[in-house]
DNA sequence: GCCTATAGTCTCTACCAGAGACCAGGTAAA
DNA sequence: TTTACCTGGTCTCTGGTAGAGACTATAGGC
């Protein structure tokens, strides 16, 4: 069966849960993990564990406040492990744990794609922006 | 090679862009299509053309406006095709191009995951409610 | 005459992301 | 001694943006 008309049916089955979106599986981790910096952390502590502020250089664009939350998230959702070594300063060190790694899987077809596909993009988007 | 070891591989080449995100093909896709709503729209038009009215049915808490603010992104992106029938009312439908059909192979990887895992992210997420 | 359906657009508001200041508490340089 | 700096955050303010809901034109059915 193609990926599309796999996916077809899957979306069936989401519509058959009704009205209460938090319920689908999909919708509720989407909801989560598919934000601008999400991903973007897991795939920075994909390698090694990483330090709060070595996180923050390797993604320079996040704030520190959204740094905290987005990893406060994975944290609860059990796909980050938050190390606290009560040093003078602490060092806070976070590393995935195996669900987290899990997920190396299908963040990697989504980075393939990203990089396969994204001269098409930018072809399509180029003869939008001439067409307008 | 593991995934999360090809993922931290691909990380490191994105630090190298420097300080432009949008020069690195993952984060600017991840900007697009990394929302509530555009993944969800290309799983739901992933098995037929759907019209307008058709994916508000479908996706039943999408506003209007953000279903037609994201399929004309998508379409920017060349992801979506959309066609007008110059009737009266008219029928707008939209389809996926096969650009669109060439991003289910990850979109389906994302939600094999998500139902496969859920499960575990719900049990931490209670360990977490209980210990806090 | 009124209601429905079509595919949107418009305005208003509430929330949330980002910017940047601030914090404790020890170390090290001047 | 004062000053600056490191750690991993928190706090507040503001601007952008998502969502709610009213509104549009036109035709067909009752």
């Amino acid at each position: 069966m193609d990926a599309h008309l796999a996916l077809a049916a899957r979306f069936e089955q989401w519509a058959m849960l009704g009205d209460d979106p938090a319920r689908c599986p999909v919708r509720n981790l989407l909801d989560r993990i598919g934000d601008r910096w999400s991903m973007l952390l897991l795939a920075a502590l994909a390698g090694s564990p990483r330090r709060f502020s070595a996180l923050a250089r390797a993604v320079p664009d996040i704030s520190r406040r959204m740094l905290t939350q987005t990893l406060r998230t994975l944290e609860t959702d059990g796909l980050v492990h938050r190390e606290v070594e009560p040093s003078v300063p602490p060092r806070v060190t976070y590393s995935l744990t195996p669900l987290g790694k899990s997920f190396a899987g299908p963040l990697l077809a989504l980075v393939d794609w990203a990089e396969a596909h994204f001269g098409e993009v930018e072809a399509a988007r180029a003869r939008m922006a001439l067409a307008s």
